[in-house]
DNA sequence: TCTAGTGTAACTATTCTTGTTACACACTAA
DNA sequence: TTAGTGTGTAACAAGAATAGTTACACTAGA
């Protein structure tokens, strides 16, 4: 597993953020739903914020809240928000490398999981937020209201 | 960038062994070419011959060949055969968490980053080993031959 | 002014990945 | 049957990436 919980735990985030409908979430209760430290919380909300999806209210009171529709955010846009770059690394080659092949392999790679990413970014642009809460309701008892019973 | 450089390592090896058509060659060739060490290269190579891709011959004049054409062995499969896992991480809670949420998110981002992972392999699946070859060889001399230039 | 928030730097801890050494076993050839 | 090449793999070391924590300056409302 090589693996990389940040962008569940984005995902998690944006999908309390629309929970709570227009009411700021703090990032302390975000951290305790995805149990981890709300400064982990703030260091992803910051991504959101830089790329449009969240805004943030400073002060008493205040807290995240999304800027548009669950049904209009893609897990894409939030993959993308992450800037984590590529999946597969192409490790460099010492420059001292004589190898030929080696030399020309490194961009070729780098082509062709270029390619294989962006299948894995058209998928994520079909699923919306939305989607995922679609799917949490279903298995969450019907008067739950996060407010009350967050813990 | 999460990443994992195996399967960049998997396949400069995979493609190294076609260039060597039926000749075998050692760990420690694909090694100097790759930058690494053997045993690295014979771990990965251990996961191909699991898979079937690869054949392996003890002993002096051994080494690794491939068991298929380039063109019927596709990223897809070598990127299954390192039996890497998701590429996606979605982190346990303690079992004293308590948050409705936190529980039942789990299964559902699993289910979505499946779907998202099964674009990527679709994508990996249309691109052969001989397609990396063709492009590797349109950046080499002509007069290039393996097992000369190796250094 | 007090309290409740965020942003962010700096540090620590942990885990993952890669690299290395060492050695038993397999096979070939003389 | 012995020497030489090569693999497989365990065990350990080193390095890098990830996540968690603390601390503190700053913002805003009551």
């Amino acid at each position: 597993m090589a693996s990389n919980s940040k962008l569940a735990i984005a995902i998690h985030t944006a999908g309390m953020l629309a929970f709570g409908e227009q009411m700021p979430l703090t990032s302390k209760i975000i951290a305790e739903s995805v149990d981890t430290n709300p400064v982990v919380i703030r260091r992803i909300i910051g991504n959101l914020v830089k790329h449009g999806l969240v805004e943030v209210k400073m002060g008493t009171g205040g807290g995240s809240r999304l800027t548009r529709q669950p049904r209009e955010i893609t897990l894409a846009d939030i993959y993308l928000a992450l800037e984590e770059g590529y999946i597969f690394n192409v490790p460099e080659l010492e420059k001292s490398h004589c190898c030929p092949i080696g030399k020309v392999v490194r961009p070729v790679l780098k082509k062709f999981f270029g390619e294989a990413e962006n299948g894995l970014i058209e998928k994520l642009r079909k699923i919306t937020l939305q989607d995922i809460l679609n799917d949490v309701r279903k298995e969450l008892p019907e008067d739950f209201c996060m407010m009350e019973n967050n813990g």
